[in-house]
DNA sequence: TAAGGCGTGTGACAAAAATCACACAATACC
DNA sequence: GGTATTGTGTGATTTTTGTCACACGCCTTA
């Protein structure tokens, strides 16, 4: 049980004024989730706003056949929006949230969330900024699905994992396809034209990215 | 210029309370859009946040080559999420918003939003609550585009249309196309469908929704 | 090194949706 | 009333994507 230091804190938020930071360490409980962990599931209704410190978490849609649609990752310094969005009547919002490796979080009860918002406005600004991300994020995925077709889509996506994994991405032409709600065959055959396009080097159980 | 009465605000913001609301009546100024007029543009900075008390407003997500992508209506009661966002860097965000009738707006300069999320919990409640809710609806269109088919993303439109305009929508099948980005043609056909089906009655300029 | 599992490649086909071409009915407007 | 505009219906075709069937190579492990 790692205990919180403030100076950590700010390390990863930067937005974080002091007094914030110290308040956080103080009331702030730590967890570490473990590979493949859920953080958050469908209808789920939370007790904590959960800051990222240390490993990485995917976030998906489920469709209602159990499919999954690839949202986005969170990173040391992100924070679940949706954790924020607490005061929420529990509504079954499909949407879920999975350690990708070992990843450890700051839970904050939200007990505290009134107290954060009136006397820390490092808080609210770190919610706001936090919120406006995601919300982007979020449009960016609609103009995708709504306006491209696969293939650009794929590119958009290889794009955005190597944006957090580097430019060799250990994905299997199957993972993709989950991951964009397509299918293992058309996924190997873009990525093929990919290929010859010059922007992929494909490779059994990894694909380097090349722009 | 309708001077802005603190109880009629609370009327349609129940989640103020009276000290917030009459703050925001001193502060805010309150505008009136006519029809078609844009209230918010890509890429645009904001420096008011907006409350709709009157009217309706589209709003829309717009593609490279000038597509448009419907995504919900906002109703006197409703903020608009985006315009909260406010301290945001002016980021091209591609998404619009337009008076669908005139439409009455209260600004609030974004100089009283410390003050406001600090002293008047209420409107940081407000806040958070109109997040979440654009939060689950912009998921929910995802949803829609990432796992469903045109035929019943259509229906899903006309519920979502007639949720706010009542059973009578006068709609022609090429605004329809346009607002779920297919083609005119595709939507007459499955129109007709749901003619068939019984959960609409197809006439010129007019969709009754049965369901 | 033989066997089996897993990841990938590919052709043939099916399904969904977009596009093209055109007919025609309802309404608006002279 | 006649004409133009707008909205709708429908077949034929194309494009895009998903599905099926199967081959094959790589890697593990017994």
């Amino acid at each position: 049980m790692a205990s919180l230091d403030p100076k950590e804190l700010i390390n990863h938020f930067p937005l974080f004024d002091v007094s914030l930071a110290s308040f956080i360490s103080e009331q702030g409980e730590t967890k570490t989730f473990t590979q493949g962990e859920v953080l958050m599931r469908p209808g789920q209704f939370f007790k904590y706003a959960m800051l990222i410190i240390r490993g990485r978490v995917k976030l998906y849609r489920e469709g209602d056949e159990g499919e999954e649609f690839f949202m986005y990752y969170l990173e040391p310094g992100n924070a679940c929006a949706l954790s924020m969005m607490c005061m929420a009547r529990s509504q079954s919002s499909t949407i879920m949230a999975v350690a990708l490796e070992e990843t450890e979080v700051v839970m904050i009860p939200i007990q505290h969330m009134d107290n954060l918002m009136k006397n820390y406005p490092s808080w609210y600004h770190f919610v706001i900024e936090t919120y406006r991300t995601r919300f982007e994020e979020v449009l960016n995925v609609i103009d995708q699905i709504a306006f491209k077709n696969m293939d650009q889509r794929l590119e958009w996506y290889l794009k955005k994992q190597s944006d957090v994994f580097g430019s060799n991405l250990a994905l299997t032409h199957q993972q993709i396809a989950n991951d964009i709600n397509s299918s293992r065959e058309v996924v190997s055959r873009l990525l093929k034209k990919l290929e010859i396009n010059g922007t992929v080097v494909v490779e059994r159980n990894n694909i380097r990215w090349i722009g």
